[in-house]
Order: C-alpha cells, then structure tokens, then sequence
RNA sequence: GCCGUGGUGGCGGAAUCGGUAUACGCGACAGACUUAAAAUCUGUUGAGGGCAACUUCGUGAGGGUUCGAGUCCCUCCCACGGCACCA
C-alpha cells in the first residue's frame, strides 16, 4: 500500500511529460483548435506570485480539459522582459537589466515548472530579444509608413533637478522619485500611434473593420471590462457653435452636449492653450495680466491642479463675444478649467446648470441665468439634468430632448454650428526616455529629415555600452556606438533616435507571435495565425481592463486593415482572476511582509494541493483572502482520493458502471451527476463548485471497500486537469501504461442522473412543512393525494379552505389555504 | 460626482430557470482510537423558544409584486474597483 508522496511523484511526472512532449501545439493537426492565453508575466526579480498561480492552474486545467475533449491546444507562456524595473535596478547596482531578467526568466520557468502546468516550451518568447524586437520594429515602421506613427510637441513629466524625463509611474503625487522634487510638465517632441482612427467603424477595401466602441459587442468579456473600455475612450454626442468676435474671424468655437441650455449661457471661458489669446494679443487690454495667468498654469504641476479645489480665472477685457441664438454678448474668461486638449478648448458657461461654471461665476459674481427648469418641479441652486426650457425665446416650454434637436437643426441652417462627437481617447504616446526597451527604428538626418530604419537594417540593437548611473540623459544618447550611425538615404553622419518604445507596444502583438515564434522572415506566417488565431480564452488581471487590452485590439485592428489579419478582436473570450488578499484581507505587499510564496506552499503541501486549493477559494474573478489553514481541506481530499486508488478493491467489471452488480448503490448515479457537473463547471471557469462535487464524490465512494475500476478511472479522469500529479500517478498504479492526458474525457450517462426517486416538497402557502419521497414523474393528482395524507400536513388543514394547488413537477407542491 | 461590481453562518463560499437558504471546505464542540499528543474516524454546529414532537425569525435596510423572493421591481445604506474639471 504506497503512502501519497507528492514529493517523490511530483517532479517524477513532470520530468516524464516534459520528455513525452505532451503539450505539443500541433501546427498541422485535423483537430479543432483552441488557443488559450495567459498574460505574459513581467518576470521581476521577486518570482512568482499566488496570483500567478491561480490565474495560470485556471487556464492549465481549461488546457488540460480541452485537450482531452480532442482539441488540438495552443497553451504557450513568455515574458514581457522590458520594463522600468529591472532598468532601476541596473541604476543601483550597475548590474545590466539583461543579466537580471535572464535570471528573473530562469526563476520564474523553475517556479512555474514546479507546479506541472501544461505550457508547450517551443512557443515561449521574449520581449526583451532581439529576435522579438525586430518585429515589435518592423511593425512600428509598418505603421509609419501607413500614417499611424508620427511625432508632434506633447506634455512629459519633467524633474527640473534631474534633468531628465520621467515615466508616468516614476511621477506618481506629482513629485520625482528619486530625488522628491516637483515634477512639471514640459513640451518635448514624442512619438504617437494613431489609435484614435480606430474608435469608429471603417470600410477598407470593402472590408470592415470594426472600431474599438462596436468590436465590443461581438466579445465575451466581463461587462465590467467592457464598460470600462467605452468609459476610456469616453463618446461624447454635441454641438459645436461659434460664437463671433468683432475683428476676430474664426471667433470662438465651443463645444456642448447641452445645447439646449444656451440662453443660459452668461460668459465664455478659453483654455490657457486657446490660439486666441496669442492672436488676439494688444486687442486684449490686459493682456499681461493673462500672459502672467497663462504663464502660471504651464508651471503648475499635476499635483497642483488637483490640489486646487478653487477655480481661477482671468477675464480677457475688452473682448466680448456673441451667443448666436439671442444676439447677447457675453464677457470671454481664460480658466484652467477649461482643458485645451478636449474638444475645440472653449466652452459656453452656463451657471445655472452647470456645476463647473456654477463655482466659478460664483467666486466671481457673474450672472446666473436659469434656463431650465425641472420637469418635477424641485429647485436646487445648480439644476444639472434635463427639464424644461425657459427664457429661452422661441424654444421655451419645450423638452430638453426636443429642444436640442430644433436647435441643432437652426444651428446648421442659419451655419452657426454643426454636429459633432468627442472622445476622451487621445493618440497613444509610445516613445519612453529610458533604456531597457525596444529602440524606436528611426534615424535623423540634417539633409535627408526623419529616416526609417530600412527592413534589412532590423533589428536595431540596444547597446551594451551603456553607464547606467543617472546623468540626466537617456543612456541610449551617451552611447557612440548606438548613436551615431550612417544615413541610410545620403550617406552622411546622422544621428538615431535615441527613445525606446512603451512596453504595452511590446505586449500588443505577442499573442500573434506565439503562433509562429521562431519565423525569422515575417513577425508570423499568414498560414500560422490562420491556423491559430484569434484567442479562444485570455485569462489576465484586472489591472489590464483599460491600456493593454485597447492598444492589442488596436493593433489587430491596424493589422486587418493592412490585410496581415483576417480577424477583428484578437481574444474572443476573456476573464480575470481577482486579487489573491492577505489572511487579513488586506493586499499582499512586500513592505507589510504577508506576501504568501508559492514555492514554501509546494513544499509544505504540493503542488496539486496549492492548484486546487487556490481554485477551491471562491469564484476566479472574485477578490479572496488567503487562509493557509484552508490548505488542509484540500489535502485531506487528496489523500481520500488517494485512498480510493490504493486501500479499495478494484472490480472489474465489463458493461460499465450502472450496469453491473458490483457498484454500491447510488454510486453510478452520483458518478455520473459528477462528471456533469465538472465537465459543465470547467467550461464555464467555475472550478470552485467542480472542486466541491468531486469532494461529495469522494467522501461518498469512500465509505465502500470495493468499488468498480472504471468508476474510479471515470474519476481520475476528470480529476486530472486540478490535480494532475496525483491523478497519472494512481493511473499508473492501477495498471494503464499510457498517459492519462492522452485518454478521453469521460461521457456522462443522462439516463442515470436522473433520479428515480426524488424528494418533493410539501408547502402550505408557501412554507416547508414536509418532504415526501415521491417517483420521478409522478402526476399532480397522485401528489397532492399524498401530500393532503401527510400527518404533519393534516393538521395545517384543519378548518381551512384549500384555494389553490401550485406544482412543480419533482420539485415541489404549495398548498394555498385560507 | 460618474461608471461598474458586490453585501448570505464564527470564516471562505453554494443556491446561475422565482421553488427545501447555508452545498463543499475551514474553524469550533463532543465522542472513538491512543499511555499521551498528532493524524484519522463518527456526530453536532444560523438565531430564539420548547422536555419533546415541533415552532417562530432569518440572505445590508425599508417597501412592493407573487401561492412562493437571496433571486424580480422601487427607495436607501455600506464596501470594493475604475474614471474623474472631458463641458
């Protein structure tokens, strides 16, 4: 009788897969594919996380299920090696970030080797190789040469003692990381991707392509994702009305959803960007007084800004402004809060429904001037929602709704304004002043102007000749050998650019990569990604939601119109896992030192027990707390499991269980509901009830000592994708030569899980009174017999008139009595 | 503020179609085995009342629909996540 080891058979089977190649993706195979995709991990040097695991055990087990369905799997693993942090890091120590990540990606294979998840190795790609990067390059200047890359003066963060620019997350409250000083915001000429081209829909050589809003509706993702994708890219349906200067033409351009409050509209603000303050210039009486405003608000930090509860603002005197449907004219403020970057960087201030311009024409008493008035009738000081107009000439008395629309429709035929929609989506800025990133493949030349790398050039190499200390310049810029190149057009000395690109741009196609990762010719044949493309299941964090998901959707959408994809949304089922908590139901952090290694767990307990366990927790998008003491439950499981296997006698019998003799009775019908329920429960990633059902399983097998082997290998089937050491070790044991990932997913028999007889309910006006043991099927008439000869139900009866009989076949029979 | 998700025993959670609320697991209590402990096994475990058979209450709060509501509708409270001066 051989004890439950995990230790011994743990690394035994994994070895053995390993050599039996068993989760070969096959690229020519007439089985139906499905490829499932876990979010490639930044291998940091602080390992692997419970998060990790309970994100990649979900997919192993969908990987593992699937395949034994007879599906040919695509389940491949990398690493998304560029990154800040090993870039720091290398700053400190002096220790090149690619020493570190080689080190980071052998841990990270080790841990995640130890836990026997399914991962087919020959797909594994890196970010940070050059044989990766080459294409991260070639794709950008495929979209440079397209008119989606370009570059234009943008914001950066701005360390005026280091000199040097700083990454989003290196500026977070505002303030440097390293030395702690203010960050400011300074214009600087930056790389773009063209996103916002694919917010809508378009028709490219008769053929769609869908935009990042629409692409939503044909994906099975978490509503919450989805809802959180459209909130980013933020859709806003308007007006847009000129208000007329004297001896200004182009006036002032506004924007508004809520056209229909414009006779409440006392004054007109501009952004400190608006082009008018410059062309206008002496007009404006006090103008230095503005310039000084303006001049402030470029020094004011983020932080700044949103510390300043109050809004401030300077009226540019002398200038007054015409609101086309009344003729009235109204005083022009600049105001920080009015953004130059949305819309057309103006906006007509309507106090009374407004809360923005409420607050400021409060502070600097100017008119409020009612326009709406509530439908229901209530009043507060700002009425912000829709109503009913007022003073409002022609339109008054008219619905918000309606109001907008007839004063559209004016707008356009008196040419003072026209229809028009805004996004909060800006393009995405992909260039970074940093290091240890994908080199931008571009040369600047004084004759010849901004040069693409040619193809045949790729990839462009990241120096190793670079000082790491911080000088206030990006390292690329001090290294001779990387900067100062040929030009490929003239041939005089030219100069590289010297940025890297943004990781997410890394991260946006490396689901494309993995149907063909050693192609040295294209980034992917068109025959690999037809034969595995698009992404079945993608399984990542919620932290995700928003940029990593749009800029990959957008580059399959980029990718499609150039006729390289034939597919729209490149993951067509998505899911999250949620946060793993501390057993304090607080996040795991290193500075609180609750952080739960994965490798102390394996140890102690094994890695099918930390698998199971970690799905047992609760449903896989949920956020869970920790409780290493849960981990016994699972064991103890296991070990019955086990028990089953090894302490039991095996019958055999030959027609399959619920034919035979030798089953315990119940056992064939409760074999049978269990594989239901597991085969049901993985397809829709709900491993924590699976876990449950086979635990009622096993508890209820276990009180036999002679079960039927095909009932037990039934079950070890369906228990190896969650635990799939123990499951091909007791498989082995009773005798089966090949790998049980190689056999079929068991069939459930319908006809035994229905129960012959089945507990019915007895209600009396809808209160439990009594469960009676009826035959399935049975008629009403011959239930409500029974339940009217009930003892505990006559005295219910007693003097009471009986209404109303409500059944429900094999479930339950209401009385209604008064 | 807006958007989203959720609130069920001492704890993690189940009930996904409106039909026995608390499956499964942890913990706790009692018992068996043991010199003892651990492990294992068996039983009990929502709250109140009753010797008991039983019975009343009970899924964040309050209302409603229904023979019947954790589940549907309305009003509200709380927690978490995202966005946030986006006109």
């Amino acid at each position: 009788m051989s004890k439950y080891d995990f230790k011994i058979i743990e690394p035994k089977w994994q070895k053995k897969w390993e050599e039996q190649e068993l989760y070969k993706a096959e690229d020519n195979s007439p089985k139906p594919k499905k490829y499932i995709l876990d979010m490639f991990p930044y291998p940091s040097g602080s390992g692997l996380h419970v998060g990790h695991v309970e994100s990649y055990t979900a997919t192993d087990i969908y990987s593992r299920f699937m395949r034994l369905k007879g599906y040919n799997v695509l389940h491949p693993q990398g690493w998304d090696a560029f990154g800040l942090p090993a870039e720091n890091y290398a700053i400190k120590t002096g220790i090149h970030p690619t020493e570190t990540t080689k080190e980071a990606i052998k841990t990270f294979t080790k841990q995640i080797n130890s836990l026997g998840f399914s991962y087919d190795w020959s797909r594994e790609v890196n970010s940070s190789d050059p044989a990766y990067y080459k294409w991260t390059q070639w794709l950008f200047l495929l979209f440079y040469k397209n008119g989606l890359a370009y570059k234009k003066k943008a914001k950066v963060n701005w360390c005026e003692s280091c000199q040097t620019v700083l990454a989003n997350e290196q500026a977070e409250g505002g303030v440097c990381d390293r030395c702690g000083n203010k960050v400011i915001q300074k214009d600087l000429e930056q790389w773009f991707f063209k996103i916002t081209d694919f917010i809508e829909d378009q028709v490219v050589d008769n053929n769609e392509v869908k935009g990042l809003l629409n692409g939503l509706s044909s994906v099975d993702w978490p509503d919450s994702t989805k809802a959180a994708q459209k909130n980013w890219i933020g859709r806003s349906e308007g007006s847009e009305i000129k208000f007329s200067v004297g001896g200004y033409e182009p006036g002032i351009k506004v924007f508004t959803t809520r056209v229909d409050t414009i006779f409440g509209c006392t004054y007109v603000v501009v952004a400190p960007e608006h082009p008018l303050l410059k062309e206008l210039g002496k007009a404006i009486k006090n103008i230095d007084e503005v310039e000084a405003y303006v001049a402030a608000t470029k020094k004011k930090t983020d932080l700044d800004r949103m510390e300043a509860k109050e809004k401030s603002g300077v009226e540019l005197k002398g200038i007054k402004t015409v609101n086309p449907f009344n003729g009235n004219s109204v005083s022009v403020y600049v105001a920080d809060y009015v953004l130059g970057s949305y819309g057309t960087g103006a906006v007509m201030a309507v106090p009374a429904h407004d809360e923005r311009d409420f607050e400021f024409a409060k502070k600097y008493n100017l008119q409020i001037k009612e326009s709406i008035i509530s439908n229901k009738g209530s009043k507060t000081e700002c009425y912000t929602d829709d109503g009913q107009l007022v003073d409002s000439g022609e339109f008054t008395g008219k619905s918000s709704a309606e109001a907008r629309e007839l004063m559209m429709q004016w707008l356009e035929k008196n040419l003072q304004g026209s229809r028009k929609v805004n996004y909060k989506l800006r393009d995405w800025l992909i260039s970074r002043q940093r290091y240890w990133g994908a080199p931008i493949p571009i040369i600047y030349c004084e004759k010849c102007g901004e040069v693409p790398v040619p193809e045949k050039d790729l990839p462009v190499l990241l120096p190793t000749d670079v000082d790491f200390k911080p000088t206030g310049e990006s390292p690329l810029m001090l290294s001779k050998t990387f900067h100062e190149v040929i030009c490929p057009v003239c041939g005089i000395k030219a100069k590289r650019e010297s940025d890297t690109m943004d990781t997410f741009v890394c991260s946006s196609w490396y689901y494309l990569r993995y149907a063909d990762n050693l192609n040295d010719q294209e980034f992917a044949s068109q025959s690999a990604l037809k034969q595995w493309l698009p992404v079945d299941v993608y399984l990542g964090g919620a932290e995700h939601t928003v940029l990593h998901l749009l800029y990959a959707r957008f580059f399959t959408k980029a990718l499609q119109k150039f006729g390289l994809v034939d597919f729209n949304e490149p993951f067509l089922k998505l899911r999250h896992q949620g946060t793993i908590l501390a057993e304090d139901g607080t996040k795991m952090s290193k500075s609180k030192g609750n952080v739960v290694n994965p490798d102390v767990i394996v140890e102690q307990y094994g890695a099918d027990a930390l698998r199971i366990y970690e799905m047992f927790m609760g449903p896989l998008e949920d956020a869970k707390p920790w409780n290493t003491k849960g981990i016994v439950g699972i064991t103890r499981f296991l070990e019955k499991a086990w028990k089953l296997a090894t302490e039991k006698t095996l019958t055999d019998c030959e027609v399959g269980v619920g034919q035979c003799n030798c089953a315990p009775v119940g056992l064939p019908q409760l074999l049978h509901k269990t594989i239901k329920k597991v085969t049901e429960d993985i397809e829709e990633f709900r491993f924590n009830t699976a876990i449950s059902q086979m635990m009622i399983f096993v508890n209820f097998a276990s009180k036999f000592d002679s079960l039927p082997k095909p009932a037990v290998e039934k079950f070890l089937k369906i228990l190896s994708p969650f635990a799939p050491h123990m499951a091909e070790e007791l498989w082995s044991l009773i005798g089966n030569n090949e790998s049980i990932f190689l056999q079929k997913w068991p069939e459930y028999n319908g006809a035994l899980i229905r129960d012959e007889l089945v507990n019915l309910v007895v209600q009396i006006n809808g209160k439990v009174r009594e469960t009676i043991e009826v035959e399935a099927g049975i008629t009403e008439e011959a239930a409500q017999k029974i339940a009217l000869e009930q003892e505990k139900i006559k005295p219910w009866l007693e003097n009471k008139e009986i209404i109303k009989v409500i059944f429900v076949p094999d479930k339950l029979i209401n009385i209604v009595v008064k």
